[in-house]
DNA sequence: TATTTTATTTAGATTAGGCTAAAATATAAT
DNA sequence: ATTATATTTTAGCCTAATCTAAATAAAATA
């Protein structure tokens, strides 16, 4: 068994290889690459993710080494062994599916949800999980728009982009947000962007690479680092 | 804030003062006794229940007295201060509603959800447990036929009185059980006894004071201890 | 390449929540 | 009232997960 901890070690080593991987070919996305990171994580990432000294994380780095939940070279990085890897998806998927339930049975807003995700995600029973994936209707994405990884461990991938990636004059549609802080959503709620929204870049300013868009007929500014959060794909009018 | 181990301890005093109170005067039940326990816990008490060295129990008694969640003094037993029994009624609030939320929603079977509440009850959100309320529709009573604290922390008495008290020839209806154990529950489903099963005594043994009795025209028999932990009120036919 | 800066690890402590064995106190039984 | 038994507390120790400060390795830069 796997402590509290343990968890959110791994799911955090799974979520920064995820997410570097993503950075680097988002175009080429596919599932095997989405499944197993195979990318080194370095001992500062994880702690200031989790805002925990490096010299913790060392220490801690060293017991899951030994567990053979990591791969872990003194100095250079680590990475999920295949059994890491099985667990981290686990909690993901849990993490996942409960915040789908406070979402679309107990009428949260998607701002308010990580937290309580944060601890649900640790209720460790896997008939729970199953019959709260069936009670839900076996959702494949949460409300963030993040797959939700299946009974097996599979996870689909879809075609997000970075809305940075997108130029002047794309139409696009957001398919999912890359963070979950209530700050941060809150800012999109404040802004009228939710999963589905559709938005039309009008400019993009080189100096800061933030961008001109409309939502709703407003136009707005963005930064770049929130762009990059936004995933979108390109949106088809439909006529 | 409450540590998880200092709130399995308030739940666990608050659990033991209330049955305790039950033991010695059931049929004078009222709201006020059940919510607030005066009775002496024993740390040998607590220690059994929840399966921990005596000497590791006199260690946290001192803390939560020093925190004034428990009234404590050497030697001579615990009860819970109004802060401390506030905070255990919420914990069974937690633990009842969720519940009630695994078998209402999930199909779990009453015998299994024990275990997976006592996980969910730590999950600390406020918001969670009134949406979690309304979603479940404000019960008043869970599986078991426990009572559930109102969000205000009432708990609502019922004439429930162990079936042990009855007597040869009584008909008597099951309305809540003692003790949530999987191996207990498992037992009772084995008899088709739930809540609202209508029983008839149909002899008392002088000797260990066991019970022959009818279930759907069953007769069968159940010892004293299991007796006890079965509530029921006297059954009216209907006409 | 040598040096400086940054990242990582080691060493040594701390806190929460447990344990066992021994000592102290309370309770029950002569 | 004294002794025996049972309960509770104290003392000293352990592990998990954290910390800070110091030491070491790697990376960046002059």
């Amino acid at each position: 068994m796997l402590s509290y901890t343990e968890e959110n070690y791994l799911k955090t080593i799974f979520l920064l290889s995820y997410s570097i991987a993503n950075d680097n070919h988002s175009a080429e996305n596919n599932v095997d690459k989405v499944n197993i990171s195979t990318k080194e994580i370095s001992t500062n990432d994880i702690a200031m993710k989790i805002d925990i000294s490096a010299a913790s994380v060392t220490d801690m780095l060293k017991k899951l080494s030994k567990k053979e939940l990591i791969k872990y070279t003194k100095y250079h990085g680590v990475s999920l062994t295949e059994m890491g890897n099985t667990f981290a998806i686990e909690i993901i998927r849990r993490h996942r599916l409960w915040e789908t339930f406070l979402v679309a049975k107990l009428n949260f807003n998607w701002s308010e949800i990580h937290d309580i995700a944060e601890q649900l995600e640790h209720i460790s029973s896997p008939k729970l999980i199953e019959k709260l994936d069936a009670f839900l209707n076996y959702p494949r994405f949460d409300p963030h728009g993040e797959p939700i990884p299946d009974a097996n461990g599979k996870l689909y991938s879809t075609d997000a982009t970075p809305m940075q990636q997108f130029k002047k004059g794309d139409k696009v549609k957001v398919i999912a947000v890359g963070e979950d802080s209530s700050l941060f959503l809150e800012y999109l709620d404040k802004l009228n962007i939710n999963i589905g929204t559709e938005i039309q870049i009008i400019d993009k300013i080189s100096y800061d690479l933030s961008m001109q868009i409309i939502i709703d007929n407003q136009v707005v500014a963005i930064s770049k680092n929130v762009s990059e959060k936004i995933y979108v794909k390109t949106s088809y009018k439909q006529y």
